[in-house]
DNA sequence: ATGCATGCAAACTCTTTGCAAACGC
DNA sequence: GCGTTTGCAAAGAGTTTGCATGCAT
């Protein structure tokens, strides 16, 4: 778009964030970018046991507590299954998320600055983010349960 | 404003969801529709230490987890502090969170119908309730960050 | 070389569960 | 009286912390 994308843009944050980079932040960071499931800590802990098997589960919460104070990631705590998800699309966006299957999908092309607009219009408040949670049945679940439960 | 209210209105609520009426879940629920605060679970077990001595956290638990359940109550998870924090108010509207403080207001009059539609129409999901999560910095703690830190 | 990051294990917090006794309907 | 709800205590899950070693800068 405007200068060439380097293989290592993500290096490029990391440093820009003042973060050492290590292969555990890296490998970490990478496979939230890559994800568009939203994992947890847990999640990744498992996804990168075959890569880096040595990794404790320590230091993917510790990265990613780093990489959330540094802005270059965003917490969801709204699946309401007791685990931090995460998420590393850090602009304002919503969030779909299944209350029978639990997946969250991002919605990235409804705009929200009117609704921001009014909110710190009317609150007073100085704009940091905002996260909208739109909790419902996919596609796919709604054939499902009609299909199990043609009565309801 | 239309009928009357009588005193017992949440009673009523109880009932309508054939739940039964015991004096700690009265009590649960009293003290969440009456506060602004968004308690926790724990919040509302040190509340009611005073009132009702001898009830358990597993009461409270297991009360709000019914409340829930049965839509008289919702849950909010968006304050990043760990715990799970329950709102009375079950028509989607707006949080706002104070990343300084922490506190979580409500922002009833912002409508949020065509983002809810317009979601909708593009996902293909069953609309059940949304919920936004505002992250600011409230007025006060502006003032109060400003006075503290005035190069930044 | 300096000091931040990692790995390990224990600790901590929030929440859930099992079971007997108590209570609402 | 029947079946749900409570209270207690223990267990469970997710996350954080302390400290010595290792590694990025």
């Amino acid at each position: 778009m405007t200068d060439r994308l380097p293989p290592d843009i993500l290096i490029g944050h990391l440093k820009e964030a003042e973060l050492r980079v290590t292969p555990q932040r890296l490998a970490i960071y990478r496979a939230l970018v890559a994800s568009d499931a939203h994992p947890t800590a847990k999640d990744l802990f498992e996804q990168l046991q075959s890569t880096l098997p040595s990794m404790s589960q320590a230091t993917v919460y510790n990265t990613l507590q780093a990489l959330v104070e540094h802005g270059l990631i965003q917490e969801i705590a709204e699946a309401h299954d007791g685990a931090v998800h995460y998420d590393a699309e850090t602009t304002p966006h919503i969030n779909l998320i299944c209350t029978n299957c639990h997946r969250i999908e991002d919605v990235l092309d409804v705009p929200l600055h009117d609704v921001a607009e009014q909110v710190t219009a009317r609150s007073g408040y100085q704009f940091q983010n905002m996260r909208i949670a739109y909790y419902g049945l996919c596609p796919r679940c709604q054939q499902t349960l009609a299909a199990d439960q043609p009565g309801e």
